[in-house]
DNA sequence: CAAAATTGCTACTTAACAGTATAAACTTGG
DNA sequence: CCAAGTTTATACTGTTAAGTAGCAATTTTG
C-alpha cells in the first residue's frame, strides 16, 4: 500500500533546482507520505466519530505525533477535510475516466463502470462516505470544486447512458437524469456496505451491476 | 400543520390524575407545540450546518427564546438529535405501512409504497437527511433504536418484493437485498434532492418510480 | 388581589479544542 | 565533531459552547 519509495535512483535523472538532489528527493517523498499517513488516520476518525466530533489531537495519537506535527503538513483541520473529501469523489471520477476508455458496445462499456467504481469506492469507503456525509463542513469555494468534480463525473455518466440511447441498447428517458439515479446507487453503497457484513464486497459489486443493467434495460430485453 | 387545539371540549371527559381538568390538558399541547417547534429549528439548522456545528444559543435565537428554554423540554442535545432523527426513519415507516394496507396486486403495492415514501422524505428531507448523515453522533442505545426502525422498513419491503416473486411478478433473485437497493434509492432522494432546483419534487417521485419498477421487472415484462 | 406555582431569562461555570510561540532534538554538511 | 538548518514536541492562549444555578416575570388559584 505504502509504496512510496519507487524510482528512488531515478532520483538525480530528474532536474529539479535543488543543490543536494538525491536527498532531497528523498525527502519530498517521505514528506508525501506523512501527509499521506495523516489523511489516512483522519478518514478513518472522520469515517467514525464525524468531522467536528474528531480533535486532532486525537489524529495526532493515532500517528504518535503530537499535534503541531500535523500544522506543518496540513494548513489547517478544514484542508484535510478537503483533502479528504477530493479524494473520495476524485478516485471515482479516476476510475469512470479509465473504464470509459475500455473499447466496446454501450452496455459493455456500462458494465465495466459500475464494477470498477463499486469496487472503488468500496475499498475507499471512508473517503466517500466522509465526503458524502460533510460537505456541509467545507468552505464555500472548497464544495464548490468538489461539486464541480461531482459533476463531472455525473456528466460522463450521462454520456454514456445518451451513447446508448443513440444505439438502441438502452432506455432512457433523460439520461442526465437517469445517469444521477445510477450515480446515487453507487454512492449508496458507501453509505450502506458494512465489511465483515451480511454481504461481501463481491455481491454487492454484482448486485450493483445487474440492478444499473435493469434501470437502462429496455421493455423486453433479455438479459446477457 | 399545527392542529394542536382539536378536541379542547374532550378535556373534562378525560380521567386524568389532576386536579383542575380543562386547562392541564391545553397545557399539555401547548408544551407539546413548543417542543415541536424547537424539534423542527434544531432541523433546519441540523440539516444546513450539521449537528456538532450547531449551537443551542442558535437553535434558541430562531425561536427567539433564551437556551434555557430549550433545557426545560429537552434532557440536552442528543435527545433533539434522537428525536430528529426518529422522526426522519418513522415517518417514512409509518407511511409505507399505510401504504402495504391499500389492496392491490404486488406491483400495484409497490408503486403506491415508492410514490408515497418518496413524497414523505421530500416533505421530510431535513430529518430524514440528519437521519442518514449523524447516525454516529447518536448515543449507542439511540441508534440501536434507530436501526431497529430502519430494518423493519426494510423487511416489510423485503416481504413485498418477496411477494411480488411468487406471484411472477417481479424478478428478483434475494428479495432482501433488494429491499436495500430500494431503500437506499429512496434515501437517495433526500440527500441529493434540493428545493427549487433542476428538477420538480413531482418528477423526482415518477423517476423513483420508474427506476424501482425497473429494478424489479422480469426480463422480457412489458411496462404498464 | 395575594400566595403559590409555573415558566423563562440572566449570568455563570467548566471543559474542550483549534491553533501557535517557542524550545528541544535531531540531521546534515563542512 | 561542530554549526546551520530542519523537524517535532512542550506548553500555552483564546474562544466557543454545553449545561446549570438562581432569580425575575408571569400565570393560576383560592
Amino acid at each position: 500500500m505504502h509504496n512510496f519509495a519507487e524510482n528512488i535512483d531515478l532520483a538525480d535523472t530528474m532536474d529539479k533546482p535543488k543543490k543536494k538532489r538525491v536527498p532531497a528527493q528523498l525527502k519530498d517523498e517521505v514528506a508525501a507520505f506523512k501527509r499521506r499517513r495523516i489523511l489516512e488516520e483522519a478518514s478513518h476518525l472522520f469515517f467514525a466519530n464525524g468531522y467536528e466530533a474528531t480533535t486532532l489531537d486525537s489524529v495526532a495519537e493515532q500517528l504518535n505525533v503530537a499535534k503541531p506535527f500535523i500544522y506543518s503538513y496540513y494548513k489547517n483541520k478544514g484542508e484535510l477535510l478537503y483533502e479528504i473529501c477530493q479524494t473520495g469523489i476524485q478516485l471515482s471520477l479516476t476510475v469512470l475516466e479509465e473504464a470509459l476508455m475500455v473499447e466496446g458496445t454501450a452496455t459493455e462499456q456500462l458494465k465495466v463502470v459500475v464494477e470498477r467504481v463499486a469496487k472503488i469506492i468500496i475499498e475507499n469507503q471512508r473517503y466517500v462516505t466522509v465526503y458524502l456525509r460533510e460537505e456541509k463542513s467545507l468552505l464555500p469555494e472548497d464544495a464548490r470544486r468538489i461539486r464541480d468534480l461531482r459533476h463531472t463525473f455525473d456528466t460522463k455518466l450521462a454520456a454514456l447512458l445518451e451513447k446508448g440511447k443513440r444505439t438502441g441498447e438502452f432506455d432512457v428517458a433523460a439520461p442526465s437524469r437517469t445517469a444521477i439515479w445510477v450515480s446515487g446507487l453507487l454512492s449508496w453503497i458507501a453509505l450502506w456496505y458494512h465489511e465483515g457484513g451480511r454481504w461481501s464486497a463481491t455481491e454487492v459489486v454484482m448486485d450493483a451491476i445487474t440492478m444499473v443493467q435493469k434501470m437502462v434495460q429496455p421493455s423486453g430485453a433479455t438479459h446477457v
